[in-house]
DNA sequence: ACCGTCGCTTGATCTGGATCAAGCGAAGAT
DNA sequence: ATCTTCGCTTGATCCAGATCAAGCGACGGT
């Protein structure tokens, strides 16, 4: 996405008090002191490259870990030895939640790009909470959040189709870019197109099919990795199962 | 699965430190006093039915649910009108986790045969997590818990072809009424086929005719809501997704 | 500048599971 | 006791998307 050596340590320098991402991050809503608390336990790692792990499947479960610039993936082993991508992480996103229950990491994360990461130690930061009430109603908040994304993927992997997975992971992206400051319409994608497919349940060639599809139809661009949304609205009636009639699944 | 009026005044009145699903619910490892102050914000409401609500979707998000006995679906509504069901809940599982974050339900919750039900509002029980450190842990585990379980789903519907999905299904039922003390081989389902279907993200007629396969394989009996398993091991390989060699979906 | 690798695209074919269709039997209603 | 409904099963057909196959072009390495 950029070059490397442009993150310099004035960029990591950065606390929480100060950092862009403090409303979207650990500190939203935390009064001045209370984050000046928080910052204290927090460490800033030097950047991390292309490949590098934050942590691997079967680590012991220490820390959280929340994106500053670039972006992670997650992913778990598949019993036969293949792997489902379990998400993609933008600045502002905390990965690691899953590993409190077992204390033992289930999943993989992987550095996409150049990236500056925050470690968040969980033990102190569990002590924080208990006597921060709005840095603990933050973290149920962040856990809540957490799982009504994976029911949203649940409901993306069980009812839609490869053309409304593709769309709504663009305007996933989309949302969570602008969210963050960044363009809403045109980005660059820091994972494979075999990464988005098994993210989303599907294969390369469908998946590279699509984005070809959704040029024609004057969607988007799309050039390598370099995407331009140009027709948000209709991406968006897309998702929402517009595209044909399927059977309508209920029961009791 | 069992006649309705048997569950009576005393039933419910069984206290959390009574509870024998204490070692898997919410006061799991707090000490006699602790489970005593969370004993005293539980409300015990009398049996519900099948087709009661918990909750509906779009309702302002106050409580927590424990199921006690029975069992209870919880579903989200798709764009297109139809539904997706995001789980089953059996005695000892907490519904209503996901709610947290927006503080709105973004899905429903249905009583699927006669049970007792345990309501924990959630302020009361956040302020005490406050003031009981292994309380508060317990809920961060909890939540993460939740994020594992969902994991697995994804895994599930994004890697796991039917027969798969199916026998993955069975057998975590029976993983976890055995956890609660009854029969891992022998029980019914409180859900329709096509209930297992919308959760397992396939149609109904696939989920009965992989009944009437397993059982024509000897793995499992199957009288309409009644089921035995007859071979756990070779289930467990099905899931493993031994099946056949489905292409290594790997990345980079 | 050249080469080899690898990610991506595009076309042809195949197939698991959805969809369509037709009973059947159990449970509740009158 | 009979009817009606509805959940379930089973068979036939269809299709979205996987799989197989064949280049192509970008990028990193030497």
């Amino acid at each position: 996405m950029s070059h490397q050596k442009v993150i310099s340590l004035e960029t990591i320098r950065i606390a929480c008090r100060n950092c862009s991402l403090s409303s979207l991050c650990l500190p939203m809503g935390l009064a001045p002191d209370d984050v000046e608390r928080l910052d204290e336990i927090v460490k800033r790692t030097r950047p991390l490259h292309r490949g590098d792990f934050l942590f691997r499947e079967g680590d012991r479960f220490r820390s959280l870990y929340v994106v500053k610039t670039g972006s992670v993936k997650t992913f778990a082993p598949s019993p036969e030895g293949g792997e489902q991508v379990l998400g993609f992480h933008l600045p502002g996103e905390v990965i690691g939640l899953d590993a409190i229950d077992k204390d033992i990491h289930a999943c993989s994360a992987k550095v996409l790009e150049t990236s500056a990461i925050c470690e968040v130690p969980f033990t102190r930061l569990e002590e924080l909470t208990a006597t921060i009430p709005s840095l603990q109603h933050q973290m149920y908040r962040l856990l809540s959040k957490e799982i009504g994304h994976d029911t949203d993927m649940l409901l993306l992997l069980g009812k839609k189709n490869a053309e409304e997975r593709l769309a709504a992971f663009l305007l996933s992206l989309s949302k969570r870019l602008h969210k963050r400051g960044l363009s809403a319409t045109d980005f660059y994608l820091s994972m494979s197109r075999h990464e988005i497919g098994n993210y989303l349940g599907l294969a390369v060639e469908t998946v590279s099919r699509l984005f070809t599809r959704f040029q024609d139809d004057g969607l988007m661009n799309v050039d390598r990795k370099h995407i331009q949304l140009l027709d948000v609205s209709t991406l968006e009636s897309l998702v929402g199962g517009a595209g044909q009639n399927r059977r309508q699944q209920q029961q009791s």
